[in-house]
DNA sequence: ATGTCGTAACGTTTACGA
């Protein structure tokens, strides 16, 4: 089975690229991020014609995700626990049945953070916290489970082909780097590490300033797999060609393929 | 030279969030 996660930036805009890549790659499952659309407004014709079954957790303008599956997606939910005053549309998690096992499968869109400090830095962190929670619940249910998408966080310096440009940013400041090594700390593996070592690697090249040309990358989409996930794993990728395409986001998908 | 997108709205232009 083979679950992607990709940053859309915005289903409206990114429609067609987004069929091409899912005709080409033909994901099992796609957690998407940043639909930036209200559920009543996000497409489901196009998918629901590929097999896919739609679940969105959308609201207007910013933010927003959703689950594409092409198995059925059960006991679907939506929004992060912890903070019920909390109105943005940033996480969704369902169970999916596979041939060998039950996987629970959650997509997450984590706070850019942005400007740190202050309120929208504070904001980051505390969703973090309610992360880690929601994380230390699932492992104690010990059901297979995977913390997919676009998590706003360079783990390492090796993950930026600039690193000393990011010093003072919300995505690369030590309170965030080590929010998320407190999570994978839970005993969690991130995946694309646990296959490929050493600098290089991005899932996300700025529109300006010609960040593509220039390779000048980051790595912030991230796989974080529980103990039974970890052991079904059997490939994990970055499909980094797709940046080079018409109209693309400006964040490319990142896949594992698991024995389930 | 501060560079580009996508979305919304008191909209043919500006503000915001990334």
């Amino acid at each position: 089975m083979k679950i992607a996660s990709f940053n859309i930036n915005g289903i409206k805009a990114r429609l067609p690229a987004l069929l091409d890549w899912l005709d080409e790659a033909q994901p099992d499952i796609a957690l998407l991020q940043e639909i930036k659309s209200v559920d009543e407004g996000f497409p489901h014709e196009p998918f629901e014609e590929r097999g896919y079954n739609v679940a969105t957790h959308g609201q207007k303008g910013f933010n927003g995700v959703a689950i594409l599956s092409k198995h059925p997606l059960e006991d679907v939910s939506r929004g992060l626990p912890g903070d019920d005053s909390d109105v943005q549309a940033r996480w969704i998690e369902a169970t999916v049945v596979g041939d060998i096992a039950a996987m629970r499968v959650c997509g997450l869109y984590l706070p850019n953070g942005n400007p740190a400090p202050g309120p929208k830095y504070d904001y980051k962190l505390s969703w973090m916290r309610r992360l880690e929670a929601r994380a230390r619940d699932l492992l104690d249910s010990e059901e297979p489970f995977l913390l997919a998408g676009d998590y706003n966080v360079i783990p390492q310096d090796e993950d930026a082909k600039r690193p000393e440009a990011w010093r003072e940013d919300a995505l690369a400041l030590p309170d965030s780097r080590a929010a998320f090594r407190r999570l994978v700390n839970l005993g969690l593996t991130e995946a694309f590490r646990a296959r490929v070592q050493g600098p290089g690697h991005y899932t996300f090249w700025d529109y300006q300033a010609g960040a593509w040309n220039r390779d000048d990358g980051i790595r912030i989409d991230h796989f974080l797999l529980s103990p039974q996930a970890a052991d079904m794993m059997t490939d994990c990728g970055i499909d980094k060609e797709i940046r080079a395409r018409e109209k693309p986001s400006d964040h490319v998908p990142i896949w594992v393929t698991f024995d389930l």
